[in-house]
DNA sequence: ATTTTCTTGTTATTAAAATAACAGTTAATA
DNA sequence: TATTAACTGTTATTTTAATAACAAGAAAAT
């Protein structure tokens, strides 16, 4: 276990080679080479041996990496050994497509309850998660010992609730809302549908996307 | 119109910008100050001003930026004068949320048609938009020039369909399965929602979250 | 009119990330 | 036993992004 902070994108990384990692498992593989993990990523191979360098693990020279040795050490980086637990606030279509998306991928990070304030679907449950209001966030954040947090609701009540979120005990929030929050006390990722999808759109233009071509060309 | 490429996180930005800048206008505002939108976005105002002057504007000494002009810029900057049209591929619950997210936020991008292969659903309407079966790609793509795709199907497609987005003349496309893709012929932007989240997971552990702590401390 | 204040625009520096270069090691091969 | 081939692990370099520093100019204040 390294006691120095990982560079984002590796822990990125690391999150990725976990997931095919799992897949090469599943088709009875034991090793597996740098370059071979790489290209299933389609990044390069010495990113690959760098991110396994940075977290402290040992391939073998002619074999390769071990791979559940691999997997085991991305776990206990990413989510120790007592699995993190995650809400989802505001659980619209995307908080359930994000439901499901946590339902369908093995991830160590288990949806232990989602809130809303619509009190039609409050009580009734979604992929087997209780929908609980959102006024008993504190409580039930507290009792079930969640340091999670998705943050899905409309954007007029990203602010407020997100700051109820960081009271009641959350140590880390996603936020899919198109409202830029500032907290402390909790990390805080950002995600913005819209922005990264119109940043597509610049870099899709004929134009630009010509200059990107030529770009790499030249190297 | 500069000739030049932009960086990716000046794009990202200008998308941001522009967002806030439309509700300053709303607002009855007519020029800002660097600092001031800074502040909206809890970024710092040098970046601000560097964006600015990355895409050629110029604000004026003491009433900051015209914000109707600088919201043109960026119009023309991301999506061009003419108006680019976004399919979506795969509308169940996820690319249902994004379709709405898209229809809330005003931005240049316009939704033009949705696909899917589930037969009950093909020749229904979505916010408005026509759900067509997905071997009809092309076609549509073609009559309706397309140019940016929202990627949203069930893994085992990805690879496949993504490659048919292309063949069908998409420029750009934003891939929010977990499969890692490769594609020549289209710009490509991959956002891996586990992924995000599992780096949240990684720096919200109180360790690693203190440790980020004591550094912004040092500086 | 002159000074001060506050802002933009730009260059210089630092930090983070990716890439390249290569030393070192093991197993297979001659 | 020596040699080659094919890896890993690590340092060095380059690229990209963020931050800091500061010159220059317009309005306001004196």
């Amino acid at each position: 276990m390294s006691t120095q902070l990982l560079p984002e994108k590796t822990v990125e990384r690391l999150s990725q080679y976990r997931r095919v990692l799992s897949r090469e498992i599943e088709q009875g593989h034991e090793h597996i080479f740098s370059h071979e993990l790489a290209k299933l990523l389609h990044i390069t191979p010495v990113q690959v041996r760098r991110d396994i360098m940075l977290i402290g693990h040992s391939g073998s020279l002619r074999k390769g990496y071990n791979i559940l040795d691999l997997i085991d050490m991305i776990g206990e980086i990413i989510d120790c050994s007592n699995q993190q637990k995650v809400a989802i606030i505001g659980i619209g279509k995307l908080g359930q497509a994000l439901l499901n998306y946590l339902a369908d991928n093995k991830t160590n990070l288990v949806v232990s309850a989602v809130f809303d304030n619509n009190q039609e679907i409050i009580g009734t449950s979604f992929s087997g998660v209780l929908c609980h209001g959102i006024e008993h966030l504190k409580k039930i954040v507290e009792r079930e010992h969640i340091t999670i947090g998705i943050l899905t609701v409309p954007p007029q009540h990203a602010v407020e609730i997100s700051k109820q979120m960081v009271e009641a005990g959350i140590l880390g929030i996603i936020n899919y809302t198109p409202v830029s929050l500032q907290l402390r006390g909790a990390y805080l990722e950002q995600y913005d549908v819209i922005t990264s999808l119109e940043k597509v759109a610049y870099f899709a233009k004929p134009k630009n996307y010509s200059m990107l071509l030529e770009m790499e060309c030249e190297k």
